[in-house]
DNA sequence: TGTTAACCGAGACGGTACGTCCTGTCTTAGG
DNA sequence: CCTAAGACAGGACGTACCGTCTCGGTTAACA
């Protein structure tokens, strides 16, 4: 999986070309300034001098400081979010919520997620980047768990008549209860915490299925 | 259940005292502001200017602006979040759900709090500032809701053997799950899905329990 | 004679009031940096900077650099310029002539000048100020010299039938002469061309009154 | 009198020759600009667009927007100032004082002139540049009116003992008076003020030879 | 009943970051 | 070698808020 290119521009092939190098640098300064300053105290024209890139260069390829720190963020997900195949439902569950915490606790995501969800309340073009960038690549690992799931025996084939929208709640309580648990509640999650909501999960899908 | 006070000056009684109607007038101020710019487009000037009142008055009771917003959100939920009794465990989430998600979504608390919590990410002091004054007030609906399940029968009495982090997983995936789809997924939490989230956590906690 | 005074704000009394030392750093710092890097090379932030005074500051009192720079070289016009009593008309234009160029040849002026009467080619207001701080207070040596003139009886004294623009014809001539000499001929204004101006003025007024 | 060409490119006469079209374009695009935005708002970028030029075409021929307007102007200067034969030397310099005056009111030239002038202050190279394509072409028009004058009658011949300067300090006051009563005094240079300007240097002039 | 200390409004203060603009150079592709 | 197009590093711009400060003036409890 590559990671997501740059936005892409919309102009002829005149003219001297974007430096791909630049993109590089600049995410990567991002990510350092994250680390150091947190989302409030990152600064465009530090994470431009940090890229030794000219602030314009910067404003040219993205809006502005939340789109930026998508982008820059959205390349840990895609490196690091994988569902492991660990046997079981239950197990997988633990496995990729235990990943998932371990990508919040990072100093790079931990302030950048929040914040730029925050900003993305008034901001419908900065959700659908979110979602893009970031969202939609986990989704799928629903999707997968399931169908192992399914191979496997654990949950009944689909036949046609399951809600569509099962999948994504199934995502949004997988996601949700992580991020509020490490966010707001400020609790750890551990092995123990990951494998109890695994099973409440596993509980929870058969009964659904059962209605 | 008063609002949350102003943090009480520890001075002498002499003096001019503080005036109450300039809490009041802050506070709703803030919230007009909120409403009207969002968190980010917020300003404590602008906020001074509305509730007719200098700045430095404003800043001699708030720290700054992320704990004014929290106060002035909390108010919200002393009034609007509580527990009703609608027969069963799975018609009081359902019934919850839709509350909680109807404050999600009012223009006040959208952008407000997602926004706080960012900013708590990296302080202390205003993570618990949250959880005081918003978080642990709606812990206790989760330990109301259980305990009248109990009484039904729906769930069988503690033995002093269950796990005593138990409720808080429970409120973790509810407020996780609704904030999720309300703010990351931008779906809405309308009587089908809190009623599916409902039964997944009736079966869920079922299965918690027979473990 | 005192100093120009710095705008006068037209606001209540209420407030913090505005700072007299900030006024005088700045004017400083302005004519420091005239010296140092010329008028083109002059930058609001770097004067603020020598002065120890916020950008904000400065802005709060002059509109722009031209103003500043205006105001900034009056002070230097005030205390410099003056018509020495040298005996006769001829001797007494010389001398404000030596002094003018002395003037002119100062690096703090020499570019300045000529950059805001520039800037001033299209900005009613700062010709307004320009005329007010700099050009009337030097017109009045004109009718002083006259004045004198007339006691020693080397021009007759008015009748009432005068042309009232006659000063002011000469106060372009002398004036325009000298900045045309230094600035754009680029020669010296000597004892001798200074001496030779000055007959040819005194020749000619005559053959004014002749007429 | 062709326009001062612009700085002959010194190399091997191979490749694409440089396009003399380019060159009446951005000289044409500078007055325009020049009109509608001043010297102070005239932009190398916006020039080299309203030419349909490069940037890069612009910056290979002028070495910046000082050079490039000096040249823009100069045309000017050329084709309108001359020396109008009027019979008398008073008529004479009456004439050409309207003429140049004339000339200073003038959109392009009112803000560009000074301006450059402005700049020169400190920048040999371009107060050479002034004199050569300016100032020098209009200096023969002070010789010119001189030797119709002796021609006359009105002056005595030469008899190889004046000032050398004479003619210098005669230029710089004509257009400096012109140019402050336009450029600082901001009073119009009407028939009758011509006049009296005329009368006085006539006045003068032959003062001067007197001594 | 006057003192007095903390309050209040107003707004200036030193700072910091913003996002835009222009400069003069460069790197493409094409003539 | 020239050209158009446009990206590049750099740097100043003028604005907006921040959180602090300094004023003159007000208000209520205490003496």
């Amino acid at each position: 999986m590559r990671p997501s290119p740059p936005p892409v521009p919309h102009h002829k092939r005149t003219g001297r070309p974007r430096s791909a190098d630049a993109d590089r640098a600049i995410l990567e300064a991002t990510r350092e300034a994250l680390v150091e300053l947190g989302f409030g105290g990152l600064t465009l024209g530090d994470v431009a001098a940090r890229a030794g890139v000219a602030k314009t260069t910067l404003y040219r390829r993205w809006p502005g400081k939340n789109e930026l720190v998508v982008d820059a963020v959205a390349a840990l997900f895609e490196e690091r979010l994988e569902l492991p195949d660990l046997g079981s439902l239950r197990a997988d569950i633990q496995g990729v919520v235990l990943r998932f915490a371990e990508l919040l606790n990072m100093p790079e995501t931990r302030t950048a997620l929040m914040a730029v969800v925050a900003e993305a309340t008034s901001d419908e073009p900065l959700r659908r980047r979110i979602r893009d960038a970031i969202v939609d690549r986990q989704k799928h690992l629903v999707l997968l768990g399931r169908m192992r799931a399914q191979e496997r025996g654990e949950l009944p084939p689909d036949d046609g008549t399951e809600d569509p929208g099962r999948d994504d709640m199934i995502f949004d309580v997988v996601a949700g209860s992580v991020v509020h648990r490490v966010m707001v509640s400020s609790e750890p999650v551990d092995e123990e915490w990951a494998d109890r909501l695994a099973l409440l999960l596993v509980a929870g899908i058969g009964g659904l299925h059962a209605a």
